[in-house]
RNA sequence: GUUCCGGUAGCUCAGAGGAUAGAGCAACUGCCUUCUAAGCAGUUGGCCGCAGGUUCGAUUCCUGCCCGGAACGCCA
């Protein structure tokens, strides 16, 4: 999308430098004009004069002349290499806002940039509920999932879920020891609540052991709990129960499957709450053996090596050397992702695999490409690691010793109720019959909205405080706005006004809280398509708040239903409908639910 | 020790080789007989970690240093 004044600029000025070198599918881009300058929009000839071989303010001014004789411009001022542009009403509604629909279309890539993406994202363990990290990770992953897909490529979301190793034997152990036929059914537990909670009881029981150890041979007081496993009862427990799974024991694995069902609900109630779906669900258990396949294969091509004992490991170079089988043959953490990548890749065919993990794992994912690219595969090299910073508390890390981890589901159900407590004080007696839905979408809202309005790359802070309110650069605030305008939308039926899109006469809206909306709205493609490129969605939550501000200004400056003429009454509608339409997309875009009425 | 990420307003965070560095929160001041005050307008608040370098121009790029975080497992 351009400016109609903006897109003769450019023919004009590729016409008289005939000569000159243009980028193929250049453009000028049009920028909002900054607060306290004159002018609707602004060109930066910096960034271009130098294709023409001009100084910049030799260039602004050059285009300020052309313009400034151009039907569509009322004024231009050069100020050094800047062209501040003040477009007519008619023409800069008729280029920007007159049409959501054309807003909304320009916002996805040429045909010849669509990819076929498989996103990985969620992974989690099958041995304790899911929490506020996890949260940040599934929103991410589903927003990137999202917007990826609304600018056109093929994106297909997978989960890979780690139902196998120590962790879930631990569970399993404590679960054999202190269950007594107890079942999520009978104690109408969340089934991976429940799981978690037999995990916390062998915690509690392994660091007994720990403490009597240490009291009765005080020469291994100084070792570390991990060293000392082992050599606890409990430990040891944990390590034969798998060592049995691995060996395929009947009764371990018929536990095993139990207790994976269970967590698989609890985990369902949480993604459904949260919006999350899967084209298809890994299982570690599942893929591992894949990834020892593989191994073994680049083995006999000699890629990789056996050491003395028996352990497989391959030499990465910089990257140091890797184990990717022990000498028993038993499997490490890299080798189901191994297995993992290589089936994704032959299940779905994408030309590009993303990964949404944590950045304490950035050393395992270059690894693990440079493994996939040893093993010759040539497409590793199109696989991304999409690294996020940690959540961290006002009191620093979440810590399951000190308590301080906030789970995912009393997350949600608080978020709900301040939703929903918000909304009962404005509705004073009318609570409205769909106040728990409404509350669910802006509670939820909010908190997505929160978690990506931080760049992936940050390890933010989330302080629980801060985040019960809805004021200021939150999710209900856009959706405030939204609210706002089905509202006048809403009377506008009752009044029976019909709103009259091809009628419009723009012209008649040259306010500046009019036009900057308008200008605003003009970058949404723009900027959807920036953030599919950075695959950051940090970027569309700022600009929502962005157009959401221009929005609310304009709404305290002028009315709509009660405007001084019909004409002007029914253009505005039309203005606020299309912004209503872009917000909503953007909103969705980010898995965020928009309500009626707030 | 090596590598990676960060250091911008009291707090949480944007920004970006170009104009006067932004937003929210917090504090203070106004605005609801008018389409929803989850709102709007305003005030206060900045050696953009430090020192060099490249450039017409650096908070942004480069180098060094300081500070904070992370990774460097046959844990996941």
């Amino acid at each position: 999308m351009n400016f109609k004044c903006t897109g003769d600029l450019e023919n004009y000025l590729k016409a008289k430098y005939a000569d000159a070198k243009i980028p193929a599918n250049w453009s000028i881009p049009s920028e909002p004009c900054p607060q306290g300058m004159s002018g609707d929009i602004t060109l930066n000839c910096f960034k271009f004069a130098g294709i023409f071989k001009q100084a910049p303010d030799k260039m602004a001014q050059e285009a300020a002349d052309f313009l400034s004789n151009h039907a569509d411009v009322e004024k231009t001022e050069a100020v050094k290499g800047f062209l501040n542009v003040t477009v007519k009403a008619g023409a800069l509604h008729r280029d920007s806002a007159a049409s959501s629909k054309q807003i909304l279309d320009a916002a996805t890539v040429p045909a010849s940039e669509r990819r076929a993406i498989v996103i990985e994202y969620s992974a989690p363990n099958t041995n304790k509920p899911q929490h506020l990290g996890h949260v940040r990770n599934n929103t991410l992953g589903m927003s990137l999932a999202s917007l990826l897909q609304r600018v056109g490529h093929n994106v297909t979301p997978v989960n890979l879920v780690n139902d196998r190793g120590i962790h879930i034997c631990k569970s399993m152990i404590a679960y054999q020891r202190f269950g007594r036929g107890a079942t999520p059914e009978n104690t109408g537990v969340k089934g991976d609540h429940f799981v978690g909670d037999f995990y916390v009881k062998f915690n509690n029981e392994l660091q007994e052991q720990l403490s009597s150890l240490r009291s009765a041979k005080p020469e291994l007081a100084k070792e570390s709990d991990e060293d000392l496993f082992l050599k606890t009862e409990i430990g040891r427990a944990a390590q034969t129960m798998l060592q049995d799974w691995e060996a395929g024991d009947p009764q371990v694995r018929s536990l095993w499957k139990e207790m994976n069902s269970w967590v698989f609900a609890g985990f369902e109630e949480t993604y459904k709450r949260m919006g999350v779906t899967f084209k298809h669900t890994y299982l570690e258990s599942e893929t591992y053996q894949l990834g020892k396949d593989i191994i073994y294969q680049a083995l006999e091509k000699g890629i990789f090596e056996k050491r003395e004992d028996g352990a497989i490991l391959v030499d990465l170079g910089k990257l140091g050397k890797k184990v990717l089988l022990r000498a028993d043959g038993t499997s490490v953490y890299i080798t189901q992702d191994i297995g993992t990548t290589l089936k994704k890749y032959n299940d779905f065919k994408p030309d590009t695999q993303i990964w949404v993990v944590g950045d304490e794992q950035i050393l395992h994912f270059q690894m693990l490409f440079a493994i996939m690219k040893k093993a010759g595969y040539p497409w590793a090299d199109s696989l991304y690691h999409l690294s996020y910073g940690m959540v961290n508390l006002p009191t620093g890390k979440m810590k399951s010793r000190e308590g301080t981890v906030v789970d995912a589901d009393d997350l949600f159900d608080e978020m709900f109720k301040l939703a929903k407590d918000a909304t009962v004080e404005r509705c004073g007696e009318n609570v409205p019959a769909d106040i728990d839905e409404r509350s669910e979408i802006i509670g939820m809202g909010a908190l997505k909205f929160m978690l990506l309005k931080f760049n992936p790359k940050t390890t933010m802070m989330f302080d629980p405080q801060a985040s019960v309110k809805f004021e200021g650069d939150t999710g209900p605030y856009v959706q405030y706005a939204c609210a706002r305008i089905n509202s006048i939308q809403r009377k506008a039926a009752e009044r029976g006004i019909v709103i009259d899109a091809a009628s419009a006469d723009w012209s008649l809206l040259s306010s500046p809280e009019e036009k900057a909306l308008s200008v605003c709205a003009f970058m949404y493609p723009e900027v959807l398509k920036a953030a599919a490129k950075k695959m950051d969605c940090s970027v569309i939550v700022t600009y929502l708040l962005d157009l959401a501000k221009a929005f609310s200004r304009f709404y305290r400056e002028h009315q709509v239903l009660n405007a001084e003429d019909e004409k002007i009454r029914n253009a505005r509608l039309v203005l606020c409908c299309n912004i209503r339409d872009i917000l909503a997309d953007g909103l969705k875009t980010l898995t965020i639910g928009v309500p009626e009425t707030m």
